[in-house]
DNA sequence: CTTGACCCTCCTGTCACTGGAACCTTTATA
DNA sequence: TATAAAGGTTCCAGTGACAGGAGGGTCAAG
Protein backbone atom coordinates (compact mmCIF):
# COMPACT_ATOMS: atom_id res chain seq x y z
CA UNK A 1 0.00 0.00 0.00
CA UNK A 2 1.13 3.51 -0.77
CA UNK A 3 0.91 6.31 1.71
CA UNK A 4 -2.28 7.87 0.36
CA UNK A 5 -4.20 4.66 0.61
CA UNK A 6 -2.83 4.11 4.10
CA UNK A 7 -3.98 7.58 5.00
CA UNK A 8 -7.59 6.95 4.03
CA UNK A 9 -7.40 3.53 5.61
CA UNK A 10 -6.11 4.74 8.97
CA UNK A 11 -7.62 8.21 9.06
CA UNK A 12 -4.18 9.69 9.67
CA UNK A 13 -2.94 12.56 7.49
CA UNK A 14 -0.16 11.73 5.07
CA UNK A 15 2.03 14.29 6.81
CA UNK A 16 1.51 12.57 10.12
CA UNK A 17 2.40 9.17 8.74
CA UNK A 18 5.63 10.51 7.29
CA UNK A 19 6.32 12.18 10.61
CA UNK A 20 5.83 8.92 12.47
CA UNK A 21 8.38 7.29 10.23
CA UNK A 22 10.71 10.20 10.80
CA UNK A 23 10.68 9.66 14.55
CA UNK A 24 11.00 5.90 14.11
CA UNK A 25 7.57 4.82 15.27
CA UNK A 26 7.11 2.86 12.07
CA UNK A 27 9.54 1.53 9.48
CA UNK A 28 7.78 0.98 6.17
CA UNK A 29 9.70 -0.54 3.28
CA UNK A 30 10.66 1.36 0.15
CA UNK A 31 9.90 0.54 -3.45
CA UNK A 32 12.50 1.10 -6.16
CA UNK A 33 10.95 4.43 -7.01
CA UNK A 34 11.44 5.64 -3.45
CA UNK A 35 7.78 5.33 -2.52
CA UNK A 36 7.00 3.98 0.93
CA UNK A 37 5.43 0.54 0.91
CA UNK A 38 3.34 -0.26 3.97
CA UNK A 39 2.80 -3.79 5.18
CA UNK A 40 -0.11 -4.95 7.29
CA UNK A 41 1.97 -4.63 10.45
CA UNK A 42 2.73 -1.00 9.60
CA UNK A 43 -0.91 -0.26 9.13
CA UNK A 44 -1.78 -2.07 12.32
CA UNK A 45 0.77 0.02 14.20
CA UNK A 46 -0.58 3.21 12.68
CA UNK A 47 -4.09 2.37 13.81
CA UNK A 48 -2.73 1.61 17.25
CA UNK A 49 -1.02 4.99 17.26
CA UNK A 50 -4.14 6.74 16.08
CA UNK A 51 -6.18 5.28 18.91
CA UNK A 52 -3.52 6.00 21.51
CA UNK A 53 -3.19 9.59 20.31
CA UNK A 54 -6.97 9.96 20.36
CA UNK A 55 -6.82 9.05 24.04
CA UNK A 56 -4.34 11.87 24.49
CA UNK A 57 -1.20 9.84 25.07
CA UNK A 58 1.97 11.71 24.16
CA UNK A 59 4.15 10.43 21.38
CA UNK A 60 6.64 9.14 23.91
CA UNK A 61 3.86 7.30 25.73
CA UNK A 62 2.83 5.85 22.39
CA UNK A 63 6.37 4.66 21.81
CA UNK A 64 6.34 2.96 25.18
CA UNK A 65 2.92 1.44 24.64
CA UNK A 66 3.87 0.16 21.22
CA UNK A 67 6.96 -1.49 22.66
CA UNK A 68 4.87 -3.13 25.38
CA UNK A 69 2.33 -4.17 22.78
CA UNK A 70 5.01 -5.97 20.85
CA UNK A 71 6.62 -7.50 23.89
CA UNK A 72 4.87 -10.77 24.62
CA UNK A 73 6.59 -11.00 27.99
CA UNK A 74 5.37 -7.60 29.24
CA UNK A 75 3.71 -7.17 32.62
CA UNK A 76 0.30 -5.57 32.43
CA UNK A 77 1.31 -3.48 35.44
CA UNK A 78 3.71 -1.58 33.18
CA UNK A 79 0.92 -0.75 30.79
CA UNK A 80 -1.39 0.17 33.60
CA UNK A 81 1.13 2.55 35.12
CA UNK A 82 1.49 4.47 31.87
CA UNK A 83 -2.27 4.69 31.51
CA UNK A 84 -2.88 5.65 35.13
CA UNK A 85 -0.25 8.39 34.99
CA UNK A 86 -1.87 9.73 31.88
CA UNK A 87 -5.26 9.63 33.55
CA UNK A 88 -3.88 11.77 36.36
CA UNK A 89 -2.66 14.30 33.80
CA UNK A 90 -6.05 14.38 32.16
CA UNK A 91 -7.81 14.89 35.46
CA UNK A 92 -5.45 17.74 36.28
CA UNK A 93 -6.18 19.38 32.96
CA UNK A 94 -9.91 18.98 33.40
CA UNK A 95 -9.70 20.52 36.87
CA UNK A 96 -7.69 23.40 35.43
CA UNK A 97 -10.17 24.01 32.66
CA UNK A 98 -13.11 23.74 35.00
CA UNK A 99 -11.60 26.44 37.17
CA UNK A 100 -11.26 28.70 34.15
CA UNK A 101 -14.71 27.81 32.97
CA UNK A 102 -16.35 28.65 36.28
CA UNK A 103 -14.69 32.02 36.61
CA UNK A 104 -15.21 32.89 33.00
CA UNK A 105 -18.84 31.86 32.79
CA UNK A 106 -19.67 33.99 35.83
CA UNK A 107 -17.98 36.94 34.20
CA UNK A 108 -19.68 36.39 30.88
CA UNK A 109 -23.06 36.18 32.57
CA UNK A 110 -22.38 39.37 34.48
CA UNK A 111 -21.49 41.28 31.33
CA UNK A 112 -24.30 43.20 29.69
CA UNK A 113 -22.82 42.79 26.24
CA UNK A 114 -24.27 46.00 24.91
CA UNK A 115 -22.75 49.13 23.42
CA UNK A 116 -21.76 50.65 26.73
CA UNK A 117 -18.14 50.42 27.90
CA UNK A 118 -18.83 49.20 31.42
CA UNK A 119 -17.68 45.59 31.66
CA UNK A 120 -17.18 43.26 34.63
CA UNK A 121 -14.87 41.05 32.58
CA UNK A 122 -12.35 43.81 32.06
CA UNK A 123 -12.89 45.00 35.60
CA UNK A 124 -11.88 41.58 36.87
CA UNK A 125 -8.86 41.31 34.58
CA UNK A 126 -7.78 44.78 35.62
CA UNK A 127 -7.90 43.78 39.28
CA UNK A 128 -11.32 44.94 40.31
CA UNK A 129 -10.99 45.69 44.10
CA UNK B 1 11.35 49.12 38.82
CA UNK B 2 13.75 46.70 37.22
CA UNK B 3 12.63 43.48 35.63
CA UNK B 4 13.46 41.21 38.58
CA UNK B 5 11.39 43.22 40.98
CA UNK B 6 8.56 43.32 38.47
CA UNK B 7 8.79 39.56 38.18
CA UNK B 8 8.31 38.97 41.91
CA UNK B 9 5.64 41.64 41.95
CA UNK B 10 3.58 40.19 39.12
CA UNK B 11 4.43 36.53 39.50
CA UNK B 12 5.49 36.39 35.87
CA UNK B 13 8.90 34.93 34.98
CA UNK B 14 11.51 37.40 33.78
CA UNK B 15 11.66 35.56 30.48
CA UNK B 16 7.95 35.96 29.99
CA UNK B 17 8.08 39.68 30.68
CA UNK B 18 10.81 40.14 28.12
CA UNK B 19 8.81 38.05 25.69
CA UNK B 20 5.77 40.25 26.19
CA UNK B 21 7.85 43.27 25.34
CA UNK B 22 9.19 41.45 22.31
CA UNK B 23 5.72 40.93 20.92
CA UNK B 24 4.72 44.48 21.80
CA UNK B 25 2.26 43.78 24.57
CA UNK B 26 4.13 46.18 26.81
CA UNK B 27 6.59 48.98 26.13
CA UNK B 28 8.72 49.66 29.20
CA UNK B 29 11.21 52.54 29.12
CA UNK B 30 14.95 52.08 29.12
CA UNK B 31 17.52 53.50 31.51
CA UNK B 32 20.86 54.78 30.26
CA UNK B 33 22.47 51.44 31.08
CA UNK B 34 20.02 49.63 28.84
CA UNK B 35 17.97 48.19 31.70
CA UNK B 36 14.23 48.13 31.29
CA UNK B 37 12.40 50.54 33.55
CA UNK B 38 8.80 49.61 34.30
CA UNK B 39 6.20 52.20 35.16
CA UNK B 40 3.04 51.52 37.14
CA UNK B 41 1.07 51.22 33.93
CA UNK B 42 3.44 48.54 32.66
CA UNK B 43 3.04 46.57 35.86
CA UNK B 44 -0.70 46.99 35.71
CA UNK B 45 -0.74 45.65 32.17
CA UNK B 46 1.42 42.71 33.16
CA UNK B 47 -0.94 41.78 35.96
CA UNK B 48 -3.82 42.06 33.53
CA UNK B 49 -1.99 39.75 31.16
CA UNK B 50 -1.22 37.29 33.94
CA UNK B 51 -4.87 37.05 34.89
CA UNK B 52 -6.05 36.77 31.30
CA UNK B 53 -3.52 34.04 30.57
CA UNK B 54 -4.56 32.24 33.75
CA UNK B 55 -8.06 32.14 32.31
CA UNK B 56 -6.60 30.48 29.24
CA UNK B 57 -6.94 33.34 26.79
CA UNK B 58 -4.46 33.17 23.92
CA UNK B 59 -1.88 35.89 23.54
CA UNK B 60 -3.84 37.33 20.63
CA UNK B 61 -6.98 37.39 22.77
CA UNK B 62 -4.95 39.14 25.44
CA UNK B 63 -3.85 41.71 22.92
CA UNK B 64 -7.45 42.34 21.95
CA UNK B 65 -8.61 42.47 25.56
CA UNK B 66 -5.85 44.88 26.51
CA UNK B 67 -6.79 47.15 23.63
CA UNK B 68 -10.42 47.07 24.72
CA UNK B 69 -9.36 47.69 28.30
CA UNK B 70 -7.55 50.83 27.26
CA UNK B 71 -10.29 52.00 24.95
CA UNK B 72 -12.73 54.03 27.02
CA UNK B 73 -15.22 54.01 24.16
CA UNK B 74 -15.35 50.22 23.82
CA UNK B 75 -18.62 48.32 23.71
CA UNK B 76 -18.90 45.62 26.36
CA UNK B 77 -20.38 43.39 23.65
CA UNK B 78 -16.95 43.22 22.05
CA UNK B 79 -15.39 42.03 25.27
CA UNK B 80 -18.19 39.59 25.86
CA UNK B 81 -17.79 38.07 22.42
CA UNK B 82 -14.12 37.35 22.98
CA UNK B 83 -14.88 35.82 26.34
CA UNK B 84 -17.81 33.77 25.11
CA UNK B 85 -15.84 32.41 22.17
CA UNK B 86 -13.12 31.39 24.55
CA UNK B 87 -15.64 29.76 26.82
CA UNK B 88 -16.83 27.67 23.89
CA UNK B 89 -13.26 26.55 23.26
CA UNK B 90 -12.84 25.60 26.89
CA UNK B 91 -16.06 23.62 26.90
CA UNK B 92 -14.97 21.79 23.79
CA UNK B 93 -11.66 20.90 25.39
CA UNK B 94 -13.34 19.72 28.54
CA UNK B 95 -15.70 17.54 26.54
CA UNK B 96 -12.75 16.13 24.65
CA UNK B 97 -10.86 15.33 27.80
CA UNK B 98 -13.90 13.85 29.45
CA UNK B 99 -14.31 11.49 26.54
CA UNK B 100 -10.72 10.39 26.90
CA UNK B 101 -11.07 10.15 30.65
CA UNK B 102 -14.13 7.93 30.47
CA UNK B 103 -12.63 5.49 28.02
CA UNK B 104 -9.30 5.43 29.75
CA UNK B 105 -10.64 4.99 33.26
CA UNK B 106 -12.70 2.01 32.15
CA UNK B 107 -9.63 0.48 30.59
CA UNK B 108 -7.47 1.14 33.61
CA UNK B 109 -10.05 -0.42 35.88
CA UNK B 110 -10.27 -3.47 33.66
CA UNK B 111 -6.51 -4.01 33.71
CA UNK B 112 -5.23 -6.40 36.34
CA UNK B 113 -1.92 -4.56 36.61
CA UNK B 114 0.04 -7.63 37.62
CA UNK B 115 3.03 -9.42 36.09
CA UNK B 116 1.04 -11.23 33.45
CA UNK B 117 1.05 -9.91 29.87
CA UNK B 118 -2.71 -10.02 29.33
CA UNK B 119 -3.96 -6.44 29.16
CA UNK B 120 -7.28 -4.92 28.08
CA UNK B 121 -5.67 -1.55 27.51
CA UNK B 122 -3.37 -2.89 24.83
CA UNK B 123 -6.17 -5.05 23.52
CA UNK B 124 -8.28 -1.97 22.97
CA UNK B 125 -5.48 0.04 21.38
CA UNK B 126 -4.69 -2.87 19.12
CA UNK B 127 -8.31 -2.99 17.92
CA UNK B 128 -9.74 -5.62 20.20
CA UNK B 129 -12.54 -7.39 18.28
C1' DC C 1 2.32 12.72 -25.16
C1' DT C 2 0.33 15.28 -22.01
C1' DT C 3 -2.37 15.92 -17.96
C1' DG C 4 -3.34 15.30 -13.38
C1' DA C 5 -2.94 12.69 -9.36
C1' DC C 6 0.22 10.83 -6.68
C1' DC C 7 4.75 10.58 -4.33
C1' DC C 8 9.36 12.42 -2.58
C1' DT C 9 12.58 15.64 0.41
C1' DC C 10 13.59 19.71 2.75
C1' DC C 11 12.56 24.02 5.02
C1' DT C 12 9.67 26.94 7.68
C1' DG C 13 6.01 28.03 10.96
C1' DT C 14 2.94 27.09 14.80
C1' DC C 15 2.23 28.61 20.40
C1' DA C 16 3.98 30.60 24.44
C1' DC C 17 7.35 30.39 26.30
C1' DT C 18 12.16 28.18 28.49
C1' DG C 19 17.17 27.34 28.69
C1' DG C 20 21.60 28.68 27.84
C1' DA C 21 25.72 31.18 26.09
C1' DA C 22 28.27 35.27 26.15
C1' DC C 23 28.51 39.56 27.79
C1' DC C 24 27.75 44.12 30.66
C1' DT C 25 26.36 46.72 35.19
C1' DT C 26 25.50 47.23 39.91
C1' DT C 27 26.05 46.09 44.64
C1' DA C 28 28.18 43.84 48.56
C1' DT C 29 31.98 42.18 50.78
C1' DA C 30 37.20 41.26 52.05
C1' DT D 1 40.37 48.91 46.01
C1' DA D 2 39.74 44.44 44.13
C1' DT D 3 36.64 41.11 43.36
C1' DA D 4 32.80 38.28 43.42
C1' DA D 5 27.93 37.70 43.33
C1' DA D 6 23.72 39.11 41.70
C1' DG D 7 21.41 41.33 38.58
C1' DG D 8 20.73 43.00 33.82
C1' DT D 9 21.26 42.59 28.35
C1' DT D 10 20.93 40.19 23.50
C1' DC D 11 20.52 36.37 20.59
C1' DC D 12 19.94 31.55 19.32
C1' DA D 13 17.97 27.02 19.89
C1' DG D 14 14.49 23.83 21.56
C1' DT D 15 9.83 22.34 23.04
C1' DG D 16 5.25 18.92 20.84
C1' DA D 17 3.13 17.20 17.17
C1' DC D 18 2.51 18.15 13.43
C1' DA D 19 0.91 21.51 8.92
C1' DG D 20 2.01 24.25 4.79
C1' DG D 21 4.47 24.87 0.87
C1' DA D 22 8.31 24.86 -2.64
C1' DG D 23 10.38 22.23 -6.03
C1' DG D 24 10.83 18.18 -7.93
C1' DG D 25 10.13 12.97 -9.58
C1' DT D 26 6.60 9.02 -10.93
C1' DC D 27 2.58 6.77 -12.61
C1' DA D 28 -1.97 5.74 -14.96
C1' DA D 29 -5.42 7.33 -18.21
C1' DG D 30 -6.98 9.35 -22.37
Amino acid sequence: MNIGEVSTHTGLPVKTIRYYEDIDLIKPLRDDNGYRRFRDQDIHKLKFLGRARALGFTIEDCRTLLALYEDETRASSDVKRVARDHLVQIDAKIADLRGMRDTLSHLVEACAGDDRPDCPILKDLGGKP
